[in-house]
This record gives C-alpha cells, sequence and structure tokens, in this order.
DNA sequence: ATCTAAACGAGACGGTACGTCAGGTCTTGGT
DNA sequence: ACCAAGACCTGACGTACCGTCTCGTTTAGAT
C-alpha cells in the first residue's frame, strides 16, 4: 500500500477550481479566462492548479465531465429509428439545457486543433463515448434485422456527430427536435 | 472616380506577408508563429500588418485564399452520384496537394469559435463558397429528376460537409477517395 | 544670381506649422506634441516640415524666437543697479506674459541635453543672445566707475542667469520682481 | 508587523537592474537606453522593472542615489568662505570622478522637465539634500557672526547652484576648483 | 510530542507576444 | 521644385499571461 505521506489534496480547493472554471468559461467565454483569473477567483495558489492539470483546457474539460455526470440513456424504444431520435434528442439537450455550454464545447474542440496532448484527452471523454453509444444503438438495430449487411455504421456514426459539430462549429443551422427527427430517418434509410 | 492622394498600397508588401504567412503557418503550424515573426521574415512593420488585417488568422485566411485561387470545377458527370462522387474527390484533393493546409485548415476553424469577426470571414469565403457548389449538384440532380420532392438538401450538404470537417478536427477517420464514393452513395440514396 | 527654379516655398505653410508647433506646445505641453500632430494640424504634409526643420526642438524654436521678436531694451538708468534690476526685470515679464511659455523654455533646455545640434542651436539663439545683453550692461558700469578691477563678469553673469534658469528647472522659488531687486543688488554688490 | 506573504522581492534582481541601468546609463548614453534593453542585459522580466519602477528615469535616479551613498563631509574649516570651498569641491568632484555621471545628472534633470511625478523624486533625492547642506553651512556662518542680518540665504545657495547648473545644463563654462574658489568669495562677501 | 513531507495561499520571477505609437523616409498625383 | 496625403520600415513602449519559483503556513502520518 502506498502510504500517503505529507498533506493530502485539498477536495474543496479542486472544486473551486472547477467551479471557477467553468463558471467563468460559460459567462466571460472560454478565451477570455486566464489561470490568474481562476486562481484569483478561486482563492487557490496558480501552483495548484498547475500542480493537477497541465493546461486551462484541461480543467476546462474536467469541470464539464464533472458537470455532465448524468448519462444519457438509451432505453429500447423499439425501432431503430425511434432509438435514433431518441438518443440525438438527448444528446442536443444538454447543450442547450445550461447557457454557455455550447460556446464552451465549442472551445474545447477549437483547443483539440493546437494542443495534441489535450485532443487526446477530449477523444478519450467526450467523443468516443458519445460515439459508441451510437454504435450500440446501430448494433441494437442490426440484431432486430433493420440494420442491412451492406450497411456502413462508421459512416452514420461520423455523418450523425458531422451534422451536429459542423452546424455548432460553422454556425449554419440549428440543433433541436427538428434536426433529431431528420437524422433518424437520414440514419435509418442508410442503414437498410 | 475618388482620386487616389497619398502614397499607394505597396503590393510587394502585400504578397510578402501573404506568403510568408502561409509559409510559416504550414511549416511551422498556425499556433506558433506571431505577428512579429511573419513581419520579420517579410521585411515589413509590424504597422503594415496591422493597418490591413485585424489578426494573424485574417492574414492567414486571406493567404489562403489567395492561395487556393484555383475554382473547383463541377462537370456534368451525367448523375448525381457520380458528380458527388468527382466533387468529394476534388475537395478533398486540395488538403492533400500541399502538405500542412489540413492543419491551417483546423487552426482557421478553431480561430473562428474564438473570434466573431474572424468566424464571418470564414463563413464568407470558406464555407459558404463549398457550400453553394454541393447544392448546385443537387439542383442539376432535381433537374435530372434524380433528386424527389422529399428530399432535404440542407441535411445532406450539413452531413456530407460535417463528417468531413468531424474527421479532420475530431480525428476520428480518413478522408480519402473510399470516403468520396461513400458519401456519394450516402447522398445520392439520401436524395430519393 | 541664382535662378530660383521649382515651386517657392510656402511662407503659408511654414507660418501654419510655427503658429501651430507653438500652440500646441504650450496649450497640450512640448512633451506631448508629435510631427504628425503638428502636420494634421497645420494641414501641411509631415515631409515638408521635415525639409525645413530637423526636430520638433527646432520647429518649437523657431516657433519661440519668431514669437518673441520684440527685442529686450537695455536704457541707461543711471546707475548699474537700476539697470540691472530694469533688465531683469524685462526679462523674467517674458515668460510671464505669455501661458505655458516658461514650460516651453524648460523643454527647450531639456532638450538642449539630449540634442547636441540642437543644443548648439539653443545657445545661439537663446543663451548667449541674452548673455551678451548682460555683458553690455556690465561693460557700461566699468566706464561708470562701478565695477571694480577685481570683478568677475563672467562669474556674475552666470550667478544671475544661473538662480534664474534653476529656479525654473528645479521648481524652488518665484521668478518675479523681488528676485530681480534682490539680483541687482548681489551682482551690484559683486562688481566692487 | 505585516508577515510578508508571497515570493519576497529578489535583492539579486534589484541590484542587477540598477547596476545595468546606470552602467548602460554612463557608458551609451541616458536617451540610448531603453527599458527593454536594461531587461535584456540584466537577465530580467520588463516586468519586474515595472512592478518596481515607474520609468526609465526613476531607475536611473535610484542606482544614482544607490551609487552616491557616500555622504558630502561637511567638516568646520573655521571660516565660512573655507567651509564653502570645500563644499563646493567636495560636490564638483562626484562629477568628474566618474565618467559620464555629469551626462546623467543633467539627463535627470531634463527628465524633470518632461515628468512631474518624477520631477517630484528628483527634487526629493538630488535637489534638496544638497540645499540643506549648504544652508547648514550658512547657518553655522551665522553662528559664527560671519553672516550679516540681511544676507539672503535662500538667494545665495540658489545662485551657488544656480551656476553649476547653468554650466551644466548650458555648456557655458568649467565647473572646477576655479568655480569653487570664485563661488565660496562671492557667496562669503554677500553674506555680510 | 516532535519530525518529515507534501499541499496550500500568495505573489514575484524570467519570458514571449501583443497591439500601439511616433519617428523619419518614400511615393503618389497635383500645383 | 514644392506641396498634401498617406503608406512604409523601424524600434520602443507598457500590458497581459504564461509557467516556474520561493516564501511562510497548514495538515497529515511516522517516529
Amino acid at each position: 500500500m502506498p502510504s500517503a505521506r505529507g498533506r493530502p489534496r485539498s477536495e474543496s480547493s479542486r472544486c473551486a477550481i472547477l467551479e471557477t472554471a467553468l463558471r467563468l468559461a460559460r459567462t466571460k467565454g472560454y478565451v477570455q479566462i486566464t489561470m490568474d483569473g481562476i486562481a484569483a477567483e478561486a482563492n487557490v495558489g496558480k501552483q495548484t492548479i498547475y500542480r493537477w492539470w497541465p493546461s486551462k483546457a484541461a480543467v476546462v474539460l474536467e469541470a464539464l465531465r464533472e458537470n455532465a455526470r448524468v448519462e444519457i440513456e438509451t432505453p429500447d424504444c423499439g425501432s431503430l429509428q425511434t432509438d435514433l431520435e431518441y438518443f440525438f434528442n438527448s444528446t442536443f439537450a444538454v447543450a442547450r439545457r445550461r447557457r454557455g455550454i455550447d460556446q464552451v464545447l465549442r472551445a474545447m474542440m477549437a483547443e483539440a486543433q493546437y494542443d495534441v496532448e489535450f485532443a487526446k484527452e477530449f477523444r478519450r471523454y467526450v467523443i468516443e463515448p458519445r460515439r459508441a453509444v451510437l454504435f450500440d444503438i446501430l448494433e441494437r438495430g442490426r440484431a432486430r434485422g433493420e440494420v442491412g449487411p451492406n450497411a456502413n455504421p462508421t459512416l452514420l456514426v461520423d455523418a450523425a456527430f458531422g451534422v451536429m459539430w459542423y452546424r455548432l462549429l460553422a454556425d449554419v443551422g440549428e440543433i433541436n427536435e427538428k434536426l433529431a427527427k431528420e437524422l433518424a430517418i437520414l440514419l435509418a434509410k442508410g442503414s437498410e
């Protein structure tokens, strides 16, 4: 057993940092916030942040994960198309539930373009889990016989998330219930 | 005609700035380059850059446009699916033709998340023109009777570019001839 | 005769420059004004200033000379002490007559510390002429027999102007009628 | 006692800045030196200079004070005139002892004309202390009965420093042992 | 009850890049 | 040849953050 010598990590500081980071990112915008700003606002030494996180993006990403603990449910709605629509609605709802989250998500994706290490974390905790869920839904459809042998799950998954991210990042369209329905139809048709 | 008083803008400086900016961005990476660096390398005063462009991103974007003057052709290949495949192959080829362009494009999209003014320029000169071409191809398909009355062109366009950007930004898949073919099939099927 | 070819120098521009320079220096303070500022305010090209003057200080110095054309009179008041008092009162009056002149004079002296070329001009047009007048007064006193053979005119002159500049630059005392009288007494006593 | 929180100010950086500033000012000339130059030469961040001093002039002034810690002695030489001559010789020696100091002193006086805040510091640490010493010497003379009741100490002090500064700034004469003797005689005579 | 060790807040540190400002030069068309 | 206009190169400015460091203090387990 690795005996823990010395003062243990302060949970209150950890929470203060995460809460402050996410709050500032949502209200002032991700680019505007600084490590100094987070430290000052959270009544925390800057070193305490750098001791546990490598970058501003890493802090915000963990804050985002902490905040979005509510798992996305994937109940069996009986058919592929309804399963898909339910999933998309759940996914899109997250961004709309709390103001500013969409902007923070966009910043995370942007940050992943500049920081290779962060990109790995981002894929691991944001991109991949959501992809896995959608693959599961398609697999369930295959079991039901709704997904044909020539279907291309990877392309369908990329198309679905692609539309979402594209509209989010390039600001070319709404992300709402209408889109959820349209995507469900497109993927269901593409699965045949 | 308003007679141009004073010393006219130096075309050689303008070109030196654009060429240097794109060269540095491609070789060293967009984040690594600085206004000071561009100015020094282009033998130009920093003020001369700030006089004509508001930000590093704006310079690189214009350099990108200047560089990519070659228009994307959209010949009539006879059928919707072949038209689409041709277009996607042309589009994907741009990024592969010159090293580092993909990385610069990703940086532009990232920058658009941080800078609202730049986002407008980016949509105007990068996003929208390419969307227009794809819409044209679908319209041609409608004239041929290949696009049904219930088809949703906007969704199809978003799906195509969405997959491309999603794979580019989230690094979840290749962008190649195989994808061009798959997307052509998906969109053709979705158009019925 | 050297025929003057080409467009002759614009007297109106020259005056506009000098007037603007002195006006701005007196109102905004010498350090605050810029060549660009003078040019803009005088509706004049910057090159037109640089064509005729080597520096901001040179412009202001000429403006000062143009402005202070009124010669200092040195009437024979009958005795050395009264001659001196009259001279000092005349000299001190210049600075008080128009607001801001003292500040411009201080700036000229300051500029002379930084710019060797300007220092020559400054001595030639500001320092030396005033010294010459005071030397003349002392010489007149010698003719009258008021200045003894052991008197040291140079020291006395330096003492008089020294007090004036010292109080002006180091802000350690008033420059007024009282000082004029005191200096006159000191110099008269020192001349014996 | 207010406990010193946070990292304490680095004495080594402080010294490096002051030494570098004075060295550069003396060798290259005050105007030529820049904050960037001092920072680079002293291996110090520019912010570290700005954290503790408001301007280049303030740094050089403190460096000058640090450098000139050697107090000017005012031994009782027995008579007012000899006391004065000793003081003037001591004062004039400072400037001659180390090359370039005179030029830095002139720059400080010049800077005081442009920067009101700096002028206060300059008077407080350069002008006033020296005036106080001379006033003391005159007071000692009064105790001895050498200074008459009608003498004007302020005028005499201004005359002495006035000559010195005037010759320094306007470059109209030497500052040497001869001047020290002449000033001593003038002030002694003026004190009667 | 001390001792050791790590985390803590605070804040100064060396650095890099920023965007601005002014200086002095150059290049137009027009007088 | 001179002029107004204004773009040009240069170089210093003062600021903002970065990520690191060095204080004194706090909090635990080990001695």
